[in-house]
DNA sequence: GTATTATTTAGTTAAATACTTAAATATAAG
DNA sequence: CTTATATTTAAGTATTTAACTAAATAATAC
């Protein structure tokens, strides 16, 4: 999760979970969706993808790119965490 | 939300928020526990606080930094989406 | 008031980041 | 095997970021 937080602070990585959030694309249809080069959209992806956001699958000369919700689910539980024990203190439990 | 994940990307601010889930701090008290001068401390409160992450409050000559649980509460709805909405797609319902 | 303590602001610098273009790799098609 | 398409890697550059020191602000104590 080290890597997840600095992955999530790009606005246009944060895009890219949207439309993927919808359903799987490939490496060009995402960078359809961009005014930015397919290079600059690569490495988007590649940090993504090391940050165990997104999972890459070949499919013949595409790559597929899928979410990977195992660290959404960390996140959510790291959250938590603040929210209630935050809560609780401060209700002086 | 926006500036949260921003906020959240630096490990001496996740640091910060980890030391004021168990009680409130002074910037000054906060500041002891890094190797770093206070007016970094400062800067890095100030976007914890533009963020919405911690809330201030004066208390004479000292400022009181605390948890704010709003934007952890939206960060949490923000990935159950994710997990759930993908999960549920990827087992075709 | 003057000095002391707590914190923030301003200005500077080094490192990290997000782009770009050009070249490389990999698969598919003729 | 040559050409075309999809994607990534490499190299360079401009902007942003995170740190520092020095100075400013604010509240307390004498």
């Amino acid at each position: 999760m080290q890597n997840a937080f600095k992955a999530l602070s790009d606005p246009t990585r944060r895009q890219i979970l949207d439309l993927l959030k919808d359903k799987d694309l490939t490496a060009g249809e995402i960078s359809d969706h961009f005014n930015m080069t397919k290079p600059s959209i690569s490495q988007h992806l590649k940090i993504l993808k090391h940050a165990d956001l997104v999972h890459d699958q070949k499919k013949g000369q595409f790559v597929e790119y899928s979410l990977n919700t195992t660290v959404f689910q960390d996140i959510i539980s790291w959250a938590l965490d603040f929210a209630e024990k935050t809560n609780l203190r401060k209700r002086g439990l």
